[in-house]
DNA sequence: GGCATTATCTGCAACGATGTACGGAAACGG
DNA sequence: CCGTTTCCGTACATCGTTGCAGATAATGCC
């Protein structure tokens, strides 16, 4: 059996509630008394039982992260980067993967899952705001991503539409005249495809250059992805001199099939991504990308969160904070 | 105020302990009254309080997982995979990043971090089999790696050496002579290096090659020690005619140096790795490499250490698990 | 010196579930 | 028909903390 407060009251001759009021810097403790606990503790080894402060303070001390899939190497990126923030803060946290399925998002929204966090920083990517404002509880939830943006909710986010314009600007300047886009539909204009499908139109419009449906393919945020919309648009014969990926996974799958196919990145074709994870600076060529500042979106994200938490924030309306972005100019689009 | 087990009794007009029978699929319950608290827990939305729960049974129904950093895409994908697994089994998984550190390793495997899991999943890397001994508690604990292979322990783990022996032999067969290691010393031996180092060992003594110790350079398993551990053999004017990187992440960081200093893959140098990240069948070229059976070590250690936890399992000694491999030859080494 | 104030510590109840023990009714056996 | 067994349900204690409301002693003030 474990070492519980009344063991280390026993032993420090104090009342159990007195082992409490030290472990919890309660104010009023003579030196001595504190000390006499203290020492009590470490003879035993005594460690506090997570489980009954929760139950009784109604804390877990975990926040919860709802993203699609920890596999998809931004996400995992961004998970390894939170966890290690809010364990400065004293917070663990605690990932569920939600497959992007609507049913599965709300169950970790309201399900048990919440219960065992005091906060969730979540990805939605099927459920729409309404839905989410509706079911949310009454802890804290902090919006990642671009799916939802809506004053009701805390959200923290990067500046996708003018770094995807800085990232077609770029194509563009090297004299790319038309740029295929993979991992949105043509019409799209919310979320973060529409957004980062936003910025790219913006881009043509600045310079003049008009927008092609035909090169914008959809697709699923992954390498295979990729790879299979540039075969679609190879396939159909359906020129182009540029490739936006509108994430780096999707950008590297492209390249992967332009390059199998015998297409020569840069020269026959640019190709450009978005998210600037490890894998984009060891590609081969290596991928020009945008860098969303990451250590920014997880430093404010957590941040935000705990501060909810602890009532540290309180204002009313949600919270939006916009990282900043750097454009990554690498081998594949020079 | 959340909805209680006592609320759903009075609703029920049964007795608290009858609604917690009925929850815990206790036997001699009439259907009848069974069917009122289900109505009951229906129509209040009830929820069990995992805390309450967990405080009384001593259980929490959440595996942990230690591993070095989960932006590694091999762990990532580990991760990914085992929280699906273990959801199937109804358990969560916790994840905490010791960073190779082993202070951090310690604090996870007898910290609050244990507390908080019914069992461990656990990457040693830089305690030793002893330490570990004399710090696991009485929760079970399943090793995964190789750093630590010892009869006291449960383990799972992949065929290392006869994997190594597989690639090597395989970079052999197509008339490599000087083939370069990276991701391990020299005179390594031991852990998941020294096994795929002797792996790469015995290929070449079967094929009657010599062992040169100046092709094996040292580096942490992550993209850029791969391109530094190349780009020291190249300064060094080692002649190399492949690489082995002892994970892909290496290999595919040692490919990127090549490349980049105009060194042919395949045709001047061929690369080959070890894990089949996503990211291997995508770079370019493709990365030959070998496919530790991820899906059979998830499966297998997440069984294993719930069996464990529910007693299902109960050899005295460590149970070892060793999963299969496939080779995936691809281009970067045809 | 008397009374309010401050400092220090304590006991009890409560968080919301489960384990143990037991009571009464129904079914069964002889 | 009575004792035993099998069902079905309940009451109470308990897991290890923290919140609340004192109790007691020491100090400050006039």
């Amino acid at each position: 059996m474990a070492v519980t407060m009344n063991d280390v009251a026993r032993a420090a001759g104090v009342s159990l509630k007195t082992v409490s009021n030290v472990l919890n810097d309660y104010e009023f403790i003579r030196p001595a008394t504190k000390q006499r606990v203290h020492d009590a503790i470490a003879e035993l080894g005594y460690e506090a039982n997570l489980t009954a402060r929760s139950l009784r303070s109604g804390k877990t001390r975990m926040l919860g992260l709802v993203l699609s899939d920890l596999s998809a190497p931004y996400y995992a990126e961004l998970a390894s980067r939170l966890m290690t923030v809010a364990s400065r803060r004293g917070y663990r946290v605690l990932v569920e993967q939600s497959g992007a399925v609507a049913d599965t998002e709300l169950t970790a929204l309201q399900g048990p899952f919440r219960q065992l966090t005091d906060g969730l920083l979540f990805t939605p990517i099927a459920m729409e705001a309404d839905a989410v404002a509706a079911r949310r509880g009454t802890k804290p939830v902090v919006l990642l991503g671009e799916h939802i943006v809506d004053p009701r909710f805390d959200l923290v986010t990067m500046k996708n539409e003018e770094a995807a314009t800085a990232v077609t600007a770029h194509l563009l300047a090297a004299g790319r005249r038309r740029i295929a886009v993979v991992g949105a539909y043509p019409g799209e204009s919310a979320g973060t495809a529409g957004l980062r499908l936003n910025g790219y139109r913006k881009a043509l419009d600045d310079a003049g250059v008009a927008f092609d449906p035909a090169l914008v393919a959809p697709g699923e945020w992954r390498r295979d992805s990729g790879a299979a919309a540039v075969a679609g648009l190879l396939d159909a014969g359906i020129p182009f001199d540029a490739v936006f990926g509108l994430n780096d996974a999707l950008a590297l799958g492209a390249m992967h099939e332009l390059l199998v196919r015998g297409v020569k990145v840069p020269q026959d074709v640019a190709v450009a991504g978005f998210d600037d994870i490890d894998e984009a600076r060891f590609a081969s060529p290596s991928l020009t990308t945008v860098s969303p500042g990451m250590d920014e979106i997880a430093e404010r994200s957590i941040g935000l969160l705990i501060d909810r938490i602890e009532g540290l924030e309180s204002a009313d309306d949600g919270v939006h904070v916009e990282a900043g972005f750097v454009l990554k100019v690498r081998e594949s689009a020079p």
